[in-house]
DNA sequence: TGTTATGTCAGACTCCCTCG
DNA sequence: CGAGGGAGTCTGACATAACA
């Protein structure tokens, strides 16, 4: 047992893709077998399996080639790098206008994961850290992303969740949550006013993908006292420019 | 320590090429 | 055309490792 990981089936299934990956066009048993330095019946059940989960496909000759699963996780990743290189100067060009803090979040099951962030020099400040999660209810993007997903997928959110409360202005009733996404859908954005964390403030807006689909979500995290109303139009044109760079027209 | 997952071995099977 | 042989593939049985 190699010591760069503690499931062997896993570092053994990553060299066989390494190894297919080295072919353009296909390659047999033998060859993987022998490059890998694995008994051909180890390869063998070990591309089986690949095979069944769509990450190897095998041609009418029998021979080896990548599947299109892995094309497909692949642009989930591209996708996601992509939208980080093209927000980023939108980011710091906000920053830059409001002076507080910028985050890039999407949607993860029933949280927002922050990915990205463009962070307010001044002395106080919010600051979120890369990677790390907020429940959809008590974020501005987060309610707009629930709004998107629907009535019937909000109750369903409400449910699941519980709405548990982060401070006295977090929204615990699910119909109160249904009004107020439904409203900020209508606005084009939404406020988070100290839900997630007393003294902080957010305004909101989603970002759509070239197909229309919610991509992202892009805000702006202030100290509740500095949050000004006319920042609105200001982070919904940030929005719109993410939105315009990664090909969505209205 | 028992169960489950994983790996190895050995041999059967299949396909294809060569030769008579 | 068919038998023989070799290369490659597949699978059953067993061994070993990992885990609860």
């Amino acid at each position: 047992m190699n010591n760069t990981s503690s499931i062997q089936v896993i570092d053994r299934m990553a060299l066989l893709l390494d190894i297919i990956a080295q072919y353009e066009d296909t390659v047999s048993l033998k060859i993987i077998s022998a490059e890998s330095e694995l008994h051909t019946s180890t390869v063998y059940r070990i591309l089986s399996s690949l095979i069944q989960h769509q990450f190897v496909e095998r041609d009418e000759a029998g021979q080896y080639r990548l599947g299109v699963k892995l094309l497909h996780l692949g642009s989930h990743v591209r996708q996601r790098i992509g939208l980080r290189e093209q927000a980023k100067p939108i980011m710091q060009d906000l920053r830059d206008k409001l002076g507080e803090t910028v985050n890039l979040t999407v949607r993860e099951n029933d949280e927002v994961v922050y990915v990205e962030r463009a962070i307010s020099d001044k002395m106080i400040r919010v600051e979120q850290v890369i990677g790390s999660r907020a429940p959809l209810h008590v974020t501005a993007v987060g309610k707009l992303m629930l709004a998107a997903s629907g009535e019937r997928e909000c109750r369903d959110y409400a449910l699941r969740t519980g709405l548990p409360a982060y401070t006295k202005n977090t929204i615990t009733d699910i119909d109160e949550l249904i009004h107020r996404t439904a409203e900020a859908k209508d606005n084009g954005f939404a406020y988070d006013n100290e839900e997630a964390e007393i003294g902080v403030g957010c305004i909101g807006v989603l970002v759509q993908s070239n197909s229309g689909e919610i991509a992202a979500g892009l805000s702006v995290s202030a100290p509740i006292d500095r949050r000004k109303d006319e920042w609105v139009a200001i982070v919904k044109e940030a929005g719109k420019r993410l939105s315009e760079s990664l090909g969505y027209f209205v």
